[in-house]
DNA sequence: CAGTGAGCGAGCTTCCGCTTGACTT
């Protein structure tokens, strides 16, 4: 049966009886016989080409580069991921006998597996070049399988290679070697602890709350982070507390210091009363120079990007959600037109490793040798990548660093371009000398305070040449502060400025991937996944950028915990990983691991199925909404395309209606979130008397009202550094910016003005 | 960057991790 995989991998591997799943003619695996039913008929074709070797990789994109390095005697395809998994529809777990995987061709993918198999007739041997990391080891072995059943005798083997280039490619076949079977155990063994975790728990939600709900062994951790650091936002209280700042003559400018020493103690200023006095005991004191002192600091540069740093900074600079980052990279990786050819700008977006091509260092040198001589470090930088990664590919870098971000800028969208400038920075500095700074710090006595500013300046800029994107002006400025002791600067004002202590921030993109990356929950192709599913599950929403649970979300977090605390700590993906690795190192039997987890767990579910009560009732929200039909009262609920109102006479009166979320300024009416035609356009927001009245905008409304012209204010989403509310009335210029950071950012002004 | 319109409440759902597409119910 498979004696050419069973030759490859060289071992004993039991080869079970396959076919126990013939229970009823499912769909998944109609699909499949279709498939060999076809193949079957053509068993008789002759090879046309008995030199071609078949080389089999994941990715399109790198099978044609891949194709183009190898030549003609090699022919290579791409499965496109995994073509050969669970069923869908069912466990397809053996818990009694060995948590056995039922395993059928994924429904839509038989044609790819064909093709493979149609090419692999062809040819003298198949190379299984997937990624080199454990999901890799298992699609190569799992099309290996297939192919060796459907082509007896043929020479399948498995090749590696984890970055694409030219030499790494051509050592790669000619050095074919086995497939590691502990590492295809491994991943097995993660794909039914999933599952077993996945179709338990579901099924759980589905009865006690609410049907086609879902939780798993990421989704549900990362939901719990969300809702833990909700109840610290809520449960914090802030602190008043008051800070002084003088303003001082420096030159045609002001300078600003604020106070740090009071009487010789530390400032600590609770209200408004003590920040007068105080202020009143500095009033009219000459205010002199009393230290000056210069430190240096060096600033590296970060390693190239990983998926992971890549979300978080595009989120944190461009404002992008992590699928959008993704799906703007995916175009980058898959190739653009650059005048009359096309080509991939960047190496593959989804890794997790900073590790560079040989190749590619020479290049990023040789670039800087050119262009910024004085900023080429004597070696080459190499970076140490995470201790969960699998490293299967190289950190994600442009192609080519000749390809500046200017001059492929008029082949690029606006986001391609400003994401392209974000890799291409964040590579090419980091092999270029650090940054040098010289922070002068200065205190200024007043009367019994000291005041004290500070300014950075650079000595050597380093990297810093190269980069514009991936760093905020405040991080590049360069501000001299020439200022010596005993000297006298006149004393412009001194202010009191009220203060409140800032909770923690609810959770963005950038810092729930963060989390989950350094929790090891995850991987670089699930961070972007795992938000949306949260997000369509309304298990949260977002508020801006921030993500807040909602009342389901919340309602999901207390009930896993309360039942499944083992599940839910962020310690269990920890404790996966490491029993994973002693399954690839050979040390343990995963079949008797995952046995220990189950049967109890399993007992609990069923436990908890059986005694918890209903709590189905609870996610109604009463509204202060009337029915329009019959005067009751509307309640709030999630039906299947989301929120929406209905009566409470139900089922009397069969009333429902979307949420108003203002008033229209038009005509008066409701104005409701709509959703576009199929095809999941973007949300917008309509009158409910469409179509008598037209109003819409695709900006969402606030609950707040213009103070200027009554209208109501919406989120405004185009900029870069932060969201903000304005006006929708075209005719009037009302708008908000986000308070809070205004205070800072005139600091930093005047601080800037003293510079020269 | 440009882009525009109903229904929903008792039923067939769900996991994580690989990878891109897209005839329509």
């Amino acid at each position: 049966m498979a004696g050419a995989v069973e030759a490859l991998i060289g071992t004993k591997e039991k080869t079970k009886k396959s076919s126990k799943a013939k229970a009823g003619v499912k769909k998944e695996e109609s699909a499949q016989k279709k498939a060999s039913a076809k193949t079957r008929t053509k068993t008789a074709e002759k090879a046309t080409n008995p030199s071609q070797i078949l080389v089999i990789v994941e990715s399109p994109a790198k099978a044609k580069t891949i194709e183009k390095y190898l030549g003609s005697k090699y022919k290579v395809m791409a499965s496109m991921g995994h073509l050969i998994d669970l069923p869908k529809s069912r466990l397809g777990v053996d818990v009694e006998h060995g948590f056995e995987p039922e395993y059928l061709t994924i429904r839509g993918r038989a044609e790819v597996l064909n093709s493979l198999v149609k090419e692999a007739k062809k040819s003298k041997a198949v190379y299984l070049a997937s990624d080199p990391d454990r999901e890799g080891e298992a699609i190569a072995y799992q099309i290996g399988k297939y192919i060796s059943e459907k082509v007896p005798g043929l020479p399948i083997s498995r090749i590696s290679f984890n970055e694409i280039t030219h030499e790494a490619v051509r050592e790669a076949v000619a050095s074919p070697h086995e497939l590691d079977i502990a590492k295809v155990d491994a991943q097995k063994a993660r794909r039914v602890l999933d599952r077993l975790v996945g179709y338990n728990l579901s099924p759980l939600l589905w009865k006690k709350v609410k049907n086609g709900l879902s939780a798993g062994r990421v989704q549900s951790v990362a939901l719990k982070l969300i809702c833990d650091r909700e109840k610290e936002v809520e449960s914090f209280i802030p602190e008043e507390y008051w800070t002084i700042e003088s303003l001082l003559k420096f030159h045609h400018s002001n300078l600003k210091a604020e106070l740090t020493l009071y009487k010789g103690d530390k400032v600590q200023i609770p209200d408004g009363k003590a920040a007068a006095a105080v202020v009143d005991s500095l009033v009219g004191k000459p205010a002199v120079v009393s230290d000056v002192r210069a430190s240096e600091k060096v600033i590296r540069p970060k390693p190239p990007f990983t998926t992971s740093k890549l979300q978080q900074t595009a989120a944190n600079r461009l404002g992008f959600t992590s699928k959008k980052t993704m799906q703007i990279a995916q175009r980058l990786y898959e190739g653009v037109n650059i005048g009359t050819r096309r080509m991939g700008l960047i190496t593959y977006m989804r890794t997790d490793s900073v590790r560079i091509s040989e190749g590619a260092l020479a290049e990023a040198r040789s670039w800087i040798g050119q262009f910024y001589p004085g900023q080429l470090p004597a070696e080459a930088q190499r970076y140490a990548s995470g201790k969960n990664a699998q490293d299967a590919h190289e950190a994600i870098r442009p192609t080519s660093v000749s390809l500046t971000p200017d001059e492929v800028s008029r082949y690029l969208a606006r986001d391609e371009q400003r994401l392209y400038a974000l890799i291409w920075e964040r590579f090419v500095a980091s092999q270029m000398i650090p940054a040098v700074a010289r922070v002068t710090t200065a205190d200024i006595t007043i009367g019994d305070g000291v005041f004290r500013t500070s300014a950075t300046a650079f000595i050597e800029e380093g990297f810093y040449k190269v980069i514009r994107l991936a760093a905020t002006k405040e991080e590049r400025a360069s501000h001299v502060l020439a200022l010596e002791v005993g000297q006298n600067l006149p004393v412009e004002k001194i202010n009191a400025v009220q203060h409140f202590t800032q909770g923690p921030s609810r959770y963005t993109d950038a810092s729930i991937i963060k989390a989950l990356e350094e929790l090891g929950i995850g991987r670089p192709s699930t961070y972007a996944p795992t938000i949306s599913t949260l997000l369509e599950r309304y298990y949260v929403s977002r508020d801006s950028r921030q993500i807040v649970p909602t009342t389901l979300g919340r309602m999901i977090t207390e009930i896993l915990t309360e039942y499944f605390p083992d599940v839910l700590d962020t310690s269990f993906t920890a404790r996966m990983e490491t029993m994973l690795d002693e399954v690839e190192e050979g040390k343990t039997d995963w079949v008797e691991r995952i046995g220990k987890f189950y049967f109890p767990f399993k007992k609990r579910v069923d436990e908890v199925m059986e005694t918890l009560s209903s709590r189905k009732g609870e996610l109604d929200e009463v509204t202060d909404v009337v029915c329009d039909k019959c005067g009751r009262p509307m309640v709030k609920k999630l039906g299947k395309f989301g929120f929406f109102l209905a009566c409470t006479g139900f089922p009397e009166c069969k009333n429902t209606k979307s949420i108003p979320l203002a008033k229209c300024p038009k005509c008066g009416g409701d104005i409701v979130a709509r959703k576009g035609v199929r095809g999941k356009k973007r949300e917008f927001y309509g009158c409910t008397n469409y179509p008598a009245c037209d109003f819409m905008t695709y900006d969402k409304p606030t609950d707040t009202l213009c103070p200027k012209c009554g209208w109501f204010l919406v989120e405004k989403n185009d900029k870069v550094s932060g969201v903000h509310k304005a006006c929708i009335n075209p005719n009037c210029d009302y708008l908000h910016s986000k308070d809070n950071e205004t205070d800072k950012d005139v600091g930093k002004e005047t601080a800037k003005e003293a510079e020269n």
